[in-house]
DNA sequence: GTAACTACTTACCGTGGGGTAACTACTATA
DNA sequence: TATAGTAGTTACCCCACGGTAAGTAGTTAC
C-alpha cells in the first residue's frame, strides 16, 4: 500500500461519514435555508415548497441529533418553535458554498446544452 | 417576495440539481477516487471496498450520462476499459475538497466526543 | 361554536435503491 | 484441461426512503 492508495482509502472514509450525514433528498435543503435566518416550522414548509411536514420533522430530528441544528421552544400563546444552525452547522456554509457554485457550473454545462 | 426570500428560493432550486446528480451512496466515493488518477473498473471494485459489481457498473453509467466522466475501451488483449474524469468531473475538486475538511471537522465535533 | 393557525404525529402504502449470488464471454497461463 | 484474470450482466429480494391523508392538541379570531 503506497502513498497515495492510502491517501484514497482515508478520504473515501471521510467522505461516507459525510454522507451518512447530509444523505436523502431534504436535509441539504434544510440546512441551507436556516443559512438565511433562524425559521419556524411553517416557515421552513413554506419554503422547501414541496416537503410534508412528516418529512420536515424527521429530518428535522436527524439533524438535530447530528448535532447541525438546534430547537429552541418558545413558550408563548401561540407555541412558537425556532430552528437554527449549531457553529458545526454554520461550519457548512463554505461546503454549501461550494455545492451552489458547482451546480451553476453544471446548469450551464450539461442542463442548458 | 422580498430579496432574500428570492436568494433562498433560487439557491435551494440549484442544491436539488446537485442532489439529483450526487445522491446515492456510491457517486462521490467514485468520483473521489477518480481524483487520484484514471482507474479500471477492478482497481475501482479495490479501491471502493464493499461495492458490488452491479453497483460499480451502475453508478459509472449514471456518472457518464451526466458527464461526469469517460469511459475509454482500450482494444487489447485482454480487453481493458479505462474511466477517468471529464472537465467537469475534474470541477467538483473544490466541492470534493470541502466535503473532506467539513466531514474532518465533524468527525472531530461528533464522531469522537 | 366553529374555523383557522400553531406544530407536529400516526397510519398506511409503493417504489426503487441497494444487496447477494450466480452467470457470461474472452484470454492467458500452468 | 482447468484455473485465474479481464469487465461486466442478470435474477432475485428486502427494506427504508419518501409520499399521502388524516388526526392531535392548544390558542386565537370571527
Amino acid at each position: 500500500m503506497n502513498q497515495k492508495t492510502h491517501s484514497c482509502q482515508l478520504k473515501l472514509r471521510v467522505s461516507r461519514d459525510v454522507l451518512e450525514v447530509i444523505q436523502g433528498k431534504w436535509r441539504l435543503p434544510i440546512v441551507l435555508a436556516l443559512t438565511f435566518g433562524n425559521k419556524r416550522f411553517g416557515e421552513l414548509q413554506r419554503d422547501i415548497a414541496d416537503i410534508s411536514p412528516k418529512m420536515l420533522s424527521q429530518e428535522l430530528k436527524a439533524l438535530e441529533e447530528n448535532k447541525i441544528i438546534t430547537r429552541t421552544l418558545y413558550d408563548s400563546m401561540p407555541v412558537v418553535v425556532e430552528y437554527s444552525l449549531t457553529p458545526l452547522g454554520h461550519s457548512m456554509k463554505k461546503l454549501l458554498d461550494e455545492i451552489l457554485i458547482w451546480g451553476a457550473h453544471f446548469r450551464k454545462e450539461v442542463i442548458k446544452s
